[in-house]
DNA sequence: TTGAAGATACTTACCGCTCGGTAGGGAGGC
DNA sequence: GCCTCCCTACCGAGCGGTAAGTATCTTCAA
């Protein structure tokens, strides 16, 4: 009835306002420092709350951090099961996929940050947060791209699609990896990365 | 003039014994935990000392830090440089080059651990290590590997040797990171990798 | 229509612990 | 007597987490 009176609480209205702001809040947090370097004290100092207001939504540094990847993981796992519904030549199918991953990270760095640190650096302390389930999940939607490819006799059968898999996923990674270090990206990068994984370095 | 006698103090005799040894524990440390999360306390505990013994020898966790960097560093550019050195085919030089950092990491992953955490995830309140020269000059080492075969006309010239030695840098990383998260190397890998990299992907 | 009970959503103020680092002293060789 | 090398004992700061209180909204009996 009265949209714009300030309504100072109460779920309903915004879809509890002050979580969700933690929450983005500590996804960048996070993402940028980890789990450890990370202190309740600059969340919430970020946020512009107290911590018991973050202890009442989010019940322990380790659960927030889990919610955190919660959020992030659904997004990124978007980006590979919308691949293999493109209907494209492989090479334009797996530049897309590339791309789709690398300019959504220009975009907002987090979700990479969080992802490839907790994958190759986790740390002690940090709860449990069984990425390798969702690293599994897509090398093999990758992998599945690649043997429809092997079947259709585009790509080389003597190593196994997973292998294939493994090699390109390292090289988006590392590209990945280098971006968010700071090294621009070009505008073909996808397109070289893709050509080489195809073609490879030979004249 | 007295080699073999104890010699209980001084740098001298046995290279400064404790200093050494505080050292080795401190790369294994940073190695796995981190900056952050390796304490001090830790280390003089996996040692046998004490924290002032510790502060004698360096003079802050910072300088530990820099101190365990350098030793690191000069250890893995040999691999690098030892490289061009060698005379043999082009896919033998690089399945070589993969094959012995690859394998060093299965015998001692500290240093990788060390520098792929350094380059890629460093933390705030580390000090400054100016992995960025390390990194170009290994890069270069391997760019010039390519632009000799280039110019052999065995790699095609399209694409800068900058560009391929970075994208095989790339494969190599992520499969050193992998065998850190531990899994374990497959006795034909490094002549998968350059054979996917030379031939690429394609029938 | 009202007003007490209760749930919700926070606040201020504190706790115990670990951290990097140090003051000051002592043992032993030169 | 001095220098090297290392010890015990301590410091202030920052950490994750909480006890206890408070303002606001919802519910429902009188």
């Amino acid at each position: 009835m009265h949209p714009d009176i300030p309504q100072p609480r109460l779920p309903s209205g915004k879809e509890n306002d002050l979580r969700v702001r933690i929450l983005l809040v500590a996804i960048e947090r996070f993402a940028t420092h980890g789990y450890g370097a990370t202190s309740i004290r600059s969340i919430v100092e970020a946020v512009g709350c107290t911590k018991p207001a973050l202890y009442y939504h989010f019940g322990s540094k380790a659960d927030l951090f889990v919610e955190v990847h919660r959020a992030v993981q659904s997004k990124v796992r978007k980006a590979f099961v919308a691949m293999p519904q493109n209907a494209a030549p492989l090479a334009e199918r797996l530049e897309r996929f590339v791309s789709s991953l690398l300019e959504a990270t220009v975009e907002d760095p987090s979700p990479a940050r969080l992802l490839l640190t907790a994958i190759h650096r986790p740390e002690q302390g940090q709860p449990p947060l069984d990425l390798e389930a969702f690293h599994a999940h897509n090398l093999a939607r990758l992998a599945a791209v690649l043997q429809q490819a092997q079947a259709a006799g585009e790509v080389r059968e003597d190593l196994a699609a997973e292998v294939l898999a493994e090699i390109l996923l390292g090289m988006v990674h590392h590209r990945a990896l280098e971006l968010l270090r700071g090294k621009p990206l070009a505008h073909d990068v996808s397109k070289q990365i893709i050509d080489v994984f195809i073609h490879g370095a030979r004249t």
